[in-house]
DNA sequence: CTCTTGACTGGTT
DNA sequence: GAACCAGCCAAGA
């Protein structure tokens, strides 16, 4: 796995199923890096520049607030898009966070 | 090479 | 449970 450090991450946010989030820290974690949770919202500021958009309105902080958001081209975006998957965003926070939370562990679980 | 910044997290108070 | 501090990794100036 030569992939650069980003590369990893937009694999797994491309594999987080539709209508489940995740955070930045399981991201890392299951990277292997565990702190490296920055990294990965850096890694975000660029997935919008990847050709193969990359669902970052799923990843989320560990609180379920959609700290990047401001990030998007259109903030309103983000929550629209998790509000058309079933997931419910009450003052940017996702309501029943730890029940849409998805581990990227499980992947390795289903494989 | 050093310093600053960032879509973060965990532990303390 | 909210607020504050410190730790960690990578990229850019």
């Amino acid at each position: 796995m030569d992939k650069d450090f980003y590369e990893r991450i937009f694999d797994v946010v491309r594999l987080i199923p539709k209508g489940k989030v995740t955070t930045y820290g399981h991201i890392a974690r299951c990277l292997g890096s565990g702190r490296s949770s920055r990294l990965v919202g850096y890694a975000m500021n660029l997935s919008h520049r990847q050709d193969p958009l990359i669902p970052a309105h799923r990843v989320v902080n560990r609180k379920g607030l959609l700290t990047g958001k401001m990030h998007f081209n259109d903030p309103n975006e983000m929550q629209r898009l998790l509000e058309d998957e079933g997931i419910l965003v009450k003052g940017d926070q996702i309501v029943n966070f730890q029940d849409h939370l998805w581990d990227p562990a499980v992947l390795a679980d289903e494989l």
